[in-house]
DNA sequence: TTATAATCAGTAAATTAATATCGATATTTA
DNA sequence: TAAATATCGATATTAATTTACTGATTATAA
């Protein structure tokens, strides 16, 4: 028998980052024709080592793979998924109704990762008392006791750079655990909230880079 | 005299990354109070190893730092972004006029980043001649002929998951050299297109995971 | 039933990235 | 003007990550 020394491996954080993709890759699968898949067919659909896919998949899945076979599709996904910690809810508000926090908001798929987005603030009269997605619209001046009465763990900042930090400092005193950024500002915030930027600039900045050398090379 | 033997090194992926965090800082300071600033100072505020820090800009500095001083400022803004090719100009498209495409549309920091959304596309009748922040939305048949004669580089993809490959194929034939997609899908695309996903789930998947730990420590 | 081949898990080696150390140099202070 | 010190660039070391290798295991086919 395959028998799985250590169960559940430390994993790094490139690794953490390319879960998402097994994910997605893994749950664009037909379920009924594809019960199984390796490791080695994984990594050559994404351009990855097998090794490192399989290392990758040791760390998160519960009963491992088997030779000649693979993992099965469904348990994997499931595995992958109560790893990253998507099997939690997690409730969260957004702050800013503008353009992204509205998409945001309007978004099904988040259910998906366990992120369910309550409710929202916004400073603007106009737009407080109104509902997007079913999601009302409070005035700042509720955080602290929508948070604290709704149990929000997690708040989502959407407002522009300028309003970022206040935004951080409200939601911080409002006692929630976790941050996640969108505004392209570097917050500071107490070291036991987790802050996780969503920094589109990077993603830009490797794009750009790439770009900048591709179109270098054609001259 | 401080000689810089290596002019510019090879830099790393992680390096890359960290970047645009430099960008944010150096540009928040006081330009007229602080004109020169140590990778010491750098890595104490952003909580970086400062030998790290000082390999980073080496990468994109083009004059160096000089001892007991450090870098100047204003020099290490504009040598970054243009390591970084923020100083080239890439025209773009967006694929999608939804709540994120207009959101992006409307979105003015672009242009710090050398990126010029200059149309749009979207299948909705009721969209197609519309203008988002003065820029036109255009049917999807139209895509090869507007990328062509505006010469676009740079195609962004905001539809829902199940027509992301489309616009993949589509901005592909429109002779477009890179993608930033934002739907949650591995695309195929030809080796010679740069594709660069803006994976929300990354970020999510790391908070979460965080979250999760964090929480479970709390019991 | 036995041989073959695909795949896994675990360990070892190689590569890459992060951090520590060192001599040189420019500014500040005595 | 000389000594002290902060900082740089470069090299060396350590740590993390990726890749290669090996033996075990299971399905398939002879």
């Amino acid at each position: 028998m395959a028998v799985r020394l250590e169960k559940n491996p430390a994993v790094s954080k490139q690794a953490l980052r390319r879960m998402p993709a097994y994910l997605l890759y893994l749950e664009a699968l037909n379920p009924t024709t594809v019960v199984s898949i390796s490791a080695t067919t994984i990594a050559n659909e994404l351009g990855l080592n097998e090794v490192q896919v399989r290392k990758d998949l040791a760390a998160a899945s519960l009963s491992g793979g088997r030779p000649r076979t693979g993992f099965k599709v469904k348990e994997l996904i499931r595995d992958i998924k109560s790893y990253l910690g998507y099997d939690d809810v997690y409730n969260a508000v957004i702050i800013g109704t503008g353009k992204l926090g509205q998409a945001l908001l309007s978004y099904q798929g988040f259910a998906e990762y366990g992120l369910d987005i309550v409710a929202a603030f916004d400073t603007n009269p106009e737009l407080i008392g109104q509902q997007f997605n079913r999601k009302p619209v409070y005035p700042p001046e509720k955080m602290p006791e929508i948070c604290r009465s709704l149990k929000i763990q997690i708040g989502i900042i959407t407002v522009p750079a300028e309003y970022a930090q206040d935004a951080c400092d409200h939601l911080t005193e409002s006692g929630i655990q976790a941050i996640w950024n969108f505004a392209p500002v570097l917050l500071t915030a107490p070291p036991e909230i987790i802050v996780q930027n969503e920094n589109m600039a990077i993603s830009l900045a490797i794009l750009s880079q790439h770009l900048s050398v591709k179109l270098k090379k054609q001259h």
